[in-house]
DNA sequence: AACAATATCACATTATAATGTGATTATAGT
DNA sequence: ACTATAATCACATTATAATGTGATATTGTT
């Protein structure tokens, strides 16, 4: 999975959840600024962040053989 | 799914491919360095680095509302 | 036992993720 | 239109992931 569509996953959750990017990023305890260039799919997020962030939202991240649903 | 999981999951995987930690990251193009760290539960692994490694263990990162199979 | 390959670990360096700040633009509410 | 909040972006700093090197175990093979 691609930074893009993390991205954009995390922000559609976000937006399902109707909170802001400041406020999930204070409840998750990263920056906003890591959350913003997430969104947007820049950079190269590190595991400690999508965790935090996939708690927050109800979500996780799986590692999985290929094409496994 | 913490560095600890990722880590074992990640050996587990390369064992039953029957390739060795030198070999994996090569091919995946990461150091042996990191390759050693993850798979003992060490560090904070960048996105890159696992898709990287996921990439060649035919593996994939997820990232998907929680409980879901 | 000896040898070779593999895995573990410490340490220093380099690259870059994460953060903090401040400014600008967009959006929503009154 | 005005105000407040949210989102976007640039830039500098700090923290740390990733790498490189070399040394020491560990494991497997003959």
């Amino acid at each position: 999975m691609l930074v893009e569509q993390i991205g954009e996953t995390i922000r559609n959750r976000r937006k399902e959840l109707k909170i802001t990017q400041p406020h999930l990023a204070e409840l998750a305890g990263v920056s906003i600024n890591t959350l913003y260039k997430l969104e947007r799919g820049q950079g190269n997020p590190s595991l400690d962040v999508l965790n935090k962030l996939a708690e927050v939202l109800g979500m996780e991240l799986k590692l999985q053989i290929k094409g496994k649903l």
